[in-house]
DNA sequence: GAGTATGATTTGGC
DNA sequence: GCCAAATCATACTC
């Protein structure tokens, strides 16, 4: 920061010093007072002058303002002040060619949009929950999503505040680097001729090097984004079994769907509902069971017994407890006994297909 | 560490 | 776009 704050007075002196080395071998006007002194007299005379400008920065505060205050007081500050106006006039030209606004820089747009859209930037809503949810949707989610959601999360929303501390740094340097140069060209503007505008212009110059640096912020932080980004869908890329209920509820309906293994769209909804996965993985699991249950029915056979049973005995349950509501609702038909429910039969004639 | 189970991906057919 | 089949890559079990 210190070597860019050098570098720009270097440049804001550079057009006063050398206007002081073109002026040397002008000629001035003979100042008040001098008429009649020789033309080397003069030379000295403003040589001295402008050595005594130049080292100024040199000397100690007091002997500064000292100095400063003879200068100002010199007689032969109007004319010098005259020269240097003269010279501005000539150099004005460049100047307000140069003073064009700049259009808007695509790439800063481009990171600008970014930043937005991985929620860095902008209103804090979540610290970039739609990324995080969209990341998840490409890799096909999982069971513990919700974990690795949060760790995303709370990465992006360290990266965010990073970001945000770092840019207000950049700004409150911007605007003290400002102040600090708008003072001193208001100070200069005493000694030599300097413009509203051309302050304007310096704080131009000022803002245009500080954005860079802020350009080289959001590059870096764009970079940080990408990178958690590509981490995260990389850990959700990683296979990992699903729960026991999960595999339990798509067995159950398998092995009571065998005859027809094909689940519809609602049932696929329905089943990633319950199993807390999505509906690419329902169909993915199905996809997979079909062929494996398929090539070696033998292997699976003691699975598709265990599963029958369960739905019968949750058919059984279903089946007693309706039974029993009607009968509860019936007042003309007593309760006959639980052993004499059908439903029993059912279940042990289940049983001893299953063997 | 080898073998097996399992979720994901790829390929080709319809 | 859905499915079957093959294959890959990782998790799990012993």
């Amino acid at each position: 920061m210190m070597e860019e704050q050098a570098r720009m007075m270097q440049a804001l002196s550079g057009v006063t010093l050398a206007g002081h080395s073109v002026q040397g071998g002008m000629g001035l006007p003979p100042p008040h007072g001098h008429e009649g002194t020789d033309g080397d007299g003069r030379k000295q005379d403003i040589g001295d002058i402008l050595h005594q400008i130049m080292t100024i920065t040199d000397q100690s505060l007091d002997e500064a303002q000292a100095k400063k205050h003879g200068l100002n007081c010199h007689r032969m500050k109007p004319a010098l002040f005259s020269v240097l106006c003269e010279i501005k006039e000539k150099t004005g030209l460049s100047i307000r060619g140069a003073q064009e606004e700049d259009p808007p820089d695509p790439q800063l747009m481009r990171l600008d949009n970014m930043l937005l859209a991985e929620g860095v930037s902008g209103p804090e809503k979540g610290g970039g929950s739609a990324a995080a949810a969209a990341a998840a949707a490409a890799a096909g989610g999982g069971a513990d999503n919700s974990i690795e959601h949060s760790d995303y999360r709370a990465k992006l929303t360290q990266i965010r505040q990073i970001y945000h501390t770092e840019l207000e740094k950049y700004e409150q340097a911007c605007n003290e680097f400002t102040t600090h140069v708008m003072n001193l060209l208001r100070e200069q503007s005493r000694t030599r001729p300097i413009s509203p505008k051309e302050i304007e212009r310096m704080v131009g110059i000022i803002h245009r090097k500080f954005s860079s640096i802020q350009m080289q912020l959001k590059q870096s932080t764009c970079e940080a984004v990408m990178i958690l980004r590509s981490r995260f869908l990389d850990a959700r890329r990683k296979r990992r079994n699903f729960s026991k209920q999960a595999t339990e509820i798509l067995n159950e309906y398998f092995y009571s769907h065998l005859s027809n293994p094909y689940p519809s769209e609602e049932a696929k909804e329905e089943l990633a509902k319950k199993c807390s996965i999505t509906v690419s993985q329902v169909s993915n699991w199905f996809g997979n069971k079909r062929i494996r249950y398929k090539k070696n029915i033998g292997k699976f056979q003691e699975e598709a017994n265990l599963y029958a049973a369960k739905t019968a005995v949750t058919a059984t349950h279903a089946v007693a407890a309706a039974i029993q509501n009607s009968q509860a609702n019936s007042p003309t038909t007593p309760n006959s006994g639980r052993h004499c429910n059908p439903c029993f039969y059912y279940y042990s004639l289940s049983l001893e297909k299953i063997g």
